[in-house]
DNA sequence: GCAAAAGTGTTACTAGTACACCCATGC
DNA sequence: GCATGGGTGTACTAGTAACACTTTTGC
């Protein structure tokens, strides 16, 4: 079953978003050969016969992010025949959130230029990224009404605001600001931590922390 | 990039069920050959480098079914090391659904020995196949709180009793007879056929079918 | 006539929505 | 003191959940 008509490769692709105060941004690396050299790209790597690609998915991260484990779940694989030029690559795409302060342990000095880019304001993007990227968004757009995925994204020391603005912008949606705020104070899973954000302008909002013991319960 | 470390298979694998009277059924076929001779195993076939696995799941169906299109949804890829014995193959799950009218148009005499098992009642599997189905079969219970998921099943001539049977027993919950009915009802998408069911125990149920323009609907 | 399954309405309760003013801070 | 953004309560509406009896058929 080696036969050369059935050979073809693997990649794992990782979207990783993280929210930056109340910004939904994902981490692209730039290409540094071609083809599309220059261009930004979702890390990635080839899958080695004998790895998952949940073992190269972590391999990733940590070559990135100096991370040895975060949230990750699979999205979806994509084999269009010629997405790659060079030669038939079948592409997993892996969804990973990242919270803020546990960011703060990445790794620096790397040669490789990496950035988180706003997902409303993405650069011009390789192969068939930004369609990956744009599919990975709309889901996560509906996954974030899970109290699991916000809190993979906000663990500890968020604001409602930031929150709420969140899932308003991915959702394109317009929430009321008391009716969300009772919604999530309802639900009896987050708790102030007694400080306040560090004001920029107007009144300091307060800090919450998600409780320990969360359900899988969706807010909308 | 062609390296030998990088070279593997890919497989689509097809989980298809249908709804024969209240109970849901996944199709399978037999191994004559080793490993797992004697096993029943998900429709299956391996991707070819100038193919999609889209091309390969649609080929899958025509030659198990003879039907030319169907609603497909891609669920999952499996990479685990070992879980073909005799090579690298990594598998791409995914849904199909289909309704007990169309599938009257199936194709018979056939070399391969094919059959409808209920979900609950599944023969020894081959493979990782279990695993696969347990999977595609949970994913499905939350799908078919949607609408359009279930008029994949039952476009026409169902029974209320029916749908609320596979919902119930595929969620494990107990629903209300007059509280479920009022929901489909109130959603405005269903009608009555004026015909009846043919009757076995019992009050003969009404026969409906879904209206032609469904919104996406979910009814929990 | 009895067993089996389908059909039907009302009430109480819970959740969702709409809405406007005051508060704490920076400048 | 004013601009900025955050925090708070109430009244109304809609949705959900609980509940028991009657109808039609086969045997």
């Amino acid at each position: 079953m080696a036969l050369k008509e059935y050979n073809m490769q693997l990649e794992g692709l990782l979207s990783i978003f993280t929210a930056d105060k109340s910004q939904l941004k994902v981490l692209l690396v730039r290409k540094t050969t071609d083809p599309y050299k220059g261009y930004w790209v979702l890390p990635g790597d080839m899958v080695k016969v004998d790895e998952t690609i949940e073992d190269n998915i972590s391999n990733i991260i940590y070559d990135k992010l100096g991370i040895k484990s975060l949230y990750v779940e699979q999205i979806h694989t994509y084999s269009t025949i010629d997405r790659n030029p060079d030669s038939r690559v079948v592409a997993v795409n892996y969804l990973g959130l990242i919270d803020p302060v546990t960011l703060l342990l990445k790794k620096e000095d790397r040669e490789i230029e990496m950035e988180w880019f706003p997902i409303n304001d993405l650069p011009k993007l390789g192969y068939d990224h930004l369609d990956i990227i744009e599919k990975t968004k709309t889901l996560l757009g509906s996954k974030l009404l899970n109290i699991n995925y916000i809190k993979n994204l906000f663990p500890a020391d968020f604001t409602l605001p930031e929150i709420e603005k969140v899932i308003t912008s991915i959702l394109n949606l317009n929430i009321d600001r008391r009716n969300f705020r009772k919604r999530l104070l309802k639900l009896n899973i987050i708790e102030e931590t007694g400080e306040y954000e560090p004001s920029g302008n107007g009144r300091p909002a307060k800090l919450y922390r998600f409780k320990d013991d969360i359900k899988d319960i969706n807010i909308y």
